[in-house]
RNA sequence: GCGCCCGUAGCUCAGCUGGAUAGAGCAACGGUUUCCUAAACCGUAGGUCAGACGUUCAAAUCGUCUCGGGCGCACCA
């Protein structure tokens, strides 16, 4: 709660009934500058006043003004009246309360300034780990647009914790594990070239996935075979292993180069196959606990008293399922990490799995059961149908990274053929586009890919935010100065610059809040705001000027606005480049 | 069939723990550069907030139903 809002409901405790908690939730931003800065609508005082809200709003406005004026509060600032408020005016139902623009801005600036980088940072999660899961890709298939999602929500989130002091242990669940690999053994035995396997490359290993599916749709021995592989693999058989170990080596090789390319850091590649060696001590205690039953010949749990299917530990063939090695994972990662929280950032096609998954827990007695989340996501989509890597239907990462870093390339050479590093700053803003058109949606939301709108540049995007931080750099640099916080607060008066300060203010609360719904859209979208804000005051006012006093002022805004927007950037995992 | 998610301007989306005239961007049209990066800014046009009923002083926002789209529902992950 803020300064003024505290002031706020500090003086309508006194003249209603209500609690401090219910004022705060009731106060209010008005839709316009000039109709004030905070409001309180009086609907809910009428009912118990009786009398219609527009009269209560007047004669409260008549008695807080009065208050004011004979400033009966002592008010820490000289001037402005009572704690900054200047002025309390009823309009129609409202109680419209205006602040003290120079004490406002006067507060937020030089907290930006002493803040700096750690400007919207907390200590909420000071002493508390959370593991978040993300990215988490099968192996021996290409990273493809459709893996954006996990990895860049994951790796926002994982920054916004962090931000908020909670100990972030980021973790790639790789997809290490399960039938596909005995598929895949098949098919390598059958159709790889052992000669030339050194030189695999993911590219190979997905022809063969690809390959067995066409091949097992007219033979489905191949299937049998494969699940005979499978089974060696989880025995522990050598040359089943060798193989997996290859493929996963050159599955692992690829994924980093791409990882490095789009800044996602992991703290550690724990694969479903670690946890192998757990499932069986797993499977023994939830039938210890009397949850387990052999139904259809599968073990399961039956989840029917929570109006769920049962979830499958042991298939028929007596080969675990994901859902023992998630569970089995979870209890792992509970000891190893003691977490306050575990966030699984997945799909929301697993919406389900993940309620399984944590019902089981919760019957095992995991009494942490509640704080595993499932952060979900909508799928992504081309316009005519579902992605696929069975079908060979997708768009690789890596081609999307390349073009997007290579339009930015061909822009800057037509903007701004001086710039030094540009192949530098290419990187960061083609892939700060993709990052940032990724993230720009809110996450339950299903996306459509569209090539030409991921790699549409100007209007609400990555660049625009990097241009606008770029430029105030720019301005920082024409300056030269030292920037200072000792100015004239009461030169910023311009409903421009007004307008910026308030959302500069707000940034904290936009990264709680993101923490809090796991949404980094919201983060994006401030962006958007700040920068609309900024380049509205850029557009309408000089900063450098003759008048020092004023061009001081100025570049202290100029600074704020500029570390606000880079620290936003940095949380969604991108890079702030000065020049562009 | 059952469950979950989505449906706001031509397109992509904000707004959704109810509140003051429903906001942006893209696309279209018109304008702004002797001046801090025009990857910007301003203006015009564009809406039965899928539909119906209900709750409320007040509904894009809450509830029920209908329609449309997506996803999931036992041996894939």
């Amino acid at each position: 709660m803020n300064y003024f809002i505290k002031a706020i409901v500090s003086l309508l405790k006194e003249k209603t009934n209500l609690q401090e908690d219910e004022i705060e939730k009731l106060i209010e931003i008005p839709p316009d500058l000039k109709m004030g800065d905070y409001a309180f609508p009086c609907y809910n005082l009428s009912k118990t006043l009786k009398k219609p809200p527009n009269i209560i709003a007047t004669e409260l406005s008549k008695t807080l003004q009065a208050t004011i004026n004979e400033n009966l509060l002592e008010s820490p600032f000289k001037k402005g009246g009572l704690s900054g408020i200047t002025e309390i005016k009823a309009i129609g139902p409202y109680l419209n309360f205006f602040v003290d623009k120079a004490i406002f801005s006067e507060m937020v600036l030089k907290k930006v300034s002493k803040e700096r980088d750690r400007y919207g940072s907390g200590n909420i999660g000071l002493g508390k780990p959370v593991v978040i899961d993300y990215s988490s890709p099968n192996i021996a298939k290409h990273l493809a647009v459709h893996h954006l999602r996990s990895a860049l929500i994951g790796n926002a989130i994982y920054n916004v914790y962090k931000t908020l002091g909670y100990q972030c242990v980021g973790i790639n669940h790789l997809g290490d594990w399960g039938t596909q690999f005995g598929q895949l053994i098949a098919a390598y035995k059958k159709w790889g070239n052992e000669n030339a396997h050194e030189s695999y490359t993911v590219t190979d290993l997905n022809n063969l996935y690809v390959k067995f599916h066409q091949e097992a749709e007219k033979n489905p021995v191949l299937e049998d075979e494969a699940r005979e592989w499978f089974k060696k693999l989880e025995a522990g058989d050598t040359e089943a292993k060798e193989f997996w170990q290859r493929f996963k080596d050159i599955s692992l090789k690829e994924f980093h180069k791409i990882y490095d390319m789009l800044g996602i850091h992991f703290d550690a590649f724990i694969g479903e196959s670690f946890y192998n060696t757990m499932v069986e001590d797993t499977i023994a205690r939830i039938k210890g606990k009397g949850l387990a039953k052999v139904s259809e010949q599968a073990l399961i749990v039956d989840l029917e008293p929570y109006n769920m299917p049962p979830c499958l530990l042991r298939k028929k063939d007596d080969a675990t399922l994901y859902a023992t090695r998630d569970i089995a994972a979870a209890e792992y990662r509970k000891k190893t990490h003691d977490f306050d929280k575990m966030i699984y950032v997945v799909g929301s096609e697993q919406k389900l799995h993940f309620k399984q998954v944590f019902k089981v827990l919760e019957l095992m007695g995991d009494d942490w059961a509640n704080h595993c989340v499932h952060v979900d996501f909508g799928l992504m989509k081309f316009k005519d149908g579902k992605m696929s890597t069975r079908k060979g239907k997708v768009v690789l990462l890596e081609d999307l990274l390349i073009d997007a870093v290579e339009r930015i390339g061909k822009i800057i050479e037509e903007k701004n053929p001086s710039l030094e590093n540009k192949d530098v700053v290419a990187n960061e803003v083609g892939i700060g586009a993709v990052i940032f058109a990724d993230l720009c949606t809110k996450r339950n939301k299903d996306v459509v890919f569209d090539w030409d709108e991921v790699l549409n540049f100007e209007g609400e995007t990555g660049p625009y935010v990097q241009y606008t931080h770029a430029r105030l750099c720019s301005i920082l640099r024409k300056y030269g100065k030292p920037v200072t916080t000792d100015i004239n607060y009461e030169l910023l008066s311009e409903d421009e610059a007004i307008i910026l300060i308030k959302n500069l203010g707000r940034f904290p609360s936009v990264i709680l809040k993101a923490a809090e719904l796991y949404e980094p859209s919201l983060i994006c979208n401030y962006l958007i705001d700040v920068c609309g804000n900024l380049n509205r005051f850029y557009n309408a006012h000089r900063v450098l000027s003759d008048d020092e006093e004023l061009t001081k002022s100025r570049i202290l805004l100029v600074d704020a606005t500029r570390q606000v927007i880079k620290n936003g950037i940095n949380i969604l995992g991108m890079h702030a480049p000065e020049q562009m």
